[in-house]
DNA sequence: ATTCCTTATGTTAGCGGTATCATGCACTTT
DNA sequence: AAAGTGCATGATACCGCTAACATAAGGAAT
């Protein structure tokens, strides 16, 4: 930078400013710096910058996954928007294990990021105190904890399967299951939270058929209707936590010579590409993404800047998609 | 650090040597220093440490793009191995599209990363010119390309498609075809040259039907497939870009009633998760996704810390999976 | 003409750590 | 006893940039 402000003869500050706030220096003293910097090749430290200022410009968040693609969508939301605004975003994986999420988040805050996205809220209480004492706007995406650190940015997880599990009921199938990992993840405890309400609610006694903890893959689809053809013969219909093990379980039917929906519905949840694309397509529960990657982003920024107060919820709702395989 | 410093009584270089290199600092000084960041809550400060060390810990990575899943394998890879180290990763996405690399690589420059791990090869020059004078540590992953910046990971995907082509005529199938996009992706485009050549050699015409520009997505496949059943009834079998497309397409087979493989055999390329899963499961080619991260990650820590020379190539090569598609 | 803005630019002092060299001390070695 | 060695710790000077305040010059208001 000295470099450049020697040879577009200003202070360093000048090229500074150049940069930062271009409209508070003059337009032809502009071009020079401009020309300076083209001239050599100038890439600006940010790390220096976010020193001397105490604004990094990077936003941190964690995901449970990186492998798995259901988040790909949110944080490309995410990406999006904040390299727009002159954002960088930095990622870490690591919530669906409770322990490494400690570790992931000190690493993280140690990036002096200007706010933190999380999703899952289950953190442990060093956790927590690491994150308040970092002062920073937080927003949990994905759900709308009932107990928020701040903000929050998803849908209603139980909402959304009772819906479609009533669904499923009032289409006339006679015993409906779910199918899903029964711990580690939170919201998969609470969709199948969602599934009880609507089997209670119509008299039903809930078939739960349970499948390795998450990330779930197509294999544990297939194996969870293996073993429900075995021991819950009577099973007509499923919902799943995931299109993914959805979609293993429609291939496991083809496979049986089971027809869907003739002899086992099936309803997935995310609506994923391959929903759509299927044969038979995929009834599911379609949830804004890549939005709720949008809208976290657009929240963390406006509370940074100050525009928006704490303790925000935005629910982003869902929609339950009716297709061929119910 | 300094409170740290004056609780634990010593000064604050001590604290940053317990910090960063611990064993060169009496035990029971240690002791005293890690109680009393544990009381305080102490989190380091990397921008800081960047700063003052010239070494960031961290490593960019640039990727064609996040939403889709093809690099979340590899980045999770990466990712492992780098975190395992304490080394922290930030992505950019955008080389698809060759203007929007040249600022994506600028933004990760800024934050002077210790490494650089490049997808794609195509680089504009200005963009070709910063990297040289960031004086990183280049690794290039997912091809080999002919004249590489610094190192590279990958493997041949001219070779690769080369092998399930050569493979589809042997097998017996009269009209092979290729499947996917003409441009916008060099390694598709260099897929594309290794089905010429199977032609080729065997003495065959080439039919290439074309899709849109990447990231694809199932649509195009299954919509290539009815282009295919309209202008080009004769073609028995295909070559897909990717299992993405491939999928696509199986699921437009049984939309028209085609019998996979009877009527129209189906190769795709990267051996997703649904490929196994799928019935019929997908002939593919298999490529080493996590590992080829591990590699890059591998390499550069190797490059920054000197013990592996420049220019490194490491072929991590493939498979052809044979399964039922074919 | 004096005062008061406004605009463009500069000076100085850090931001929170670490590299480098220096120091003090106990223990060998000659 | 003098000198040398290894180890634990400290003092100082930055790293590359920006916040905050200072300054200078020109124009408008009085």
């Amino acid at each position: 930078m000295a470099d450049v402000a020697e040879i577009a003869d200003v202070s360093m500050i000048t090229v500074s400013r150049a940069l930062r706030t271009p409209e508070r220096v003059a337009p032809e003293t502009r071009l020079r710096v401009e020309a300076a910097m083209a001239q050599v090749g100038y890439v600006p430290d940010l790390v220096a910058a976010s020193l001397a200022s105490r604004r990094s410009r990077v936003v941190a968040v964690v995901v449970p996954t990186i492998g798995s693609s259901i988040f790909s969508d949110t944080i490309e939301g995410m990406s999006d928007l904040l390299h727009g605004r002159g954002y960088q975003l930095i990622i870490g994986a690591g919530s669906y294990d409770k322990e490494g999420s400690e570790s992931v988040i000190t690493t993280l805050l140690g990036r002096r990021p200007d706010g933190l996205i999380l999703t899952g809220s289950r953190h442990a209480k060093r956790a927590r105190r690491m994150i308040e004492d970092a002062r920073i706007p937080v927003v949990e995406m994905w759900e709308l904890p009932p107990k928020p650190i701040d903000s929050a940015v998803g849908f209603s997880n139980r909402a959304a399967v009772r819906a479609i599990a009533a669904g499923l009921v009032e289409a006339g199938y006679r015993n409906v299951a779910f199918i899903g990992p029964s711990e580690g993840d939170a919201r998969a405890t609470q969709r199948r939270q969602g599934y009880a309400d609507a089997m209670v609610r119509n008299g039903r006694t809930p078939i739960f058929i349970e499948t390795p903890r998450p990330p779930s893959q197509m294999e544990h689809g297939a194996a969870a209707v293996a073993r429900a053809a075995r021991e819950h013969p009577e099973i007509d219909a499923a919902c799943f936590t995931s299109d993914v093990l959805a979609i293993g379980a429609l291939f496991q039917c083809q496979r049986l010579g089971w027809k869907v929906p003739g002899r086992f519905a099936i309803a997935g949840f995310g609506d994923f590409e391959i929903a759509a694309a299927a044969t038979p397509a995929l009834t599911t529960v379609s949830v804004p993404r890549y939005k709720i990657g949008e809208e976290a982003a657009r929240l963390i920024l406006g509370r940074i800047d100050g525009e928006i107060p704490a303790g925000q919820a935005v629910d982003l709702g869902f929609e339950v998609i009716w297709r061929e395989s119910t």
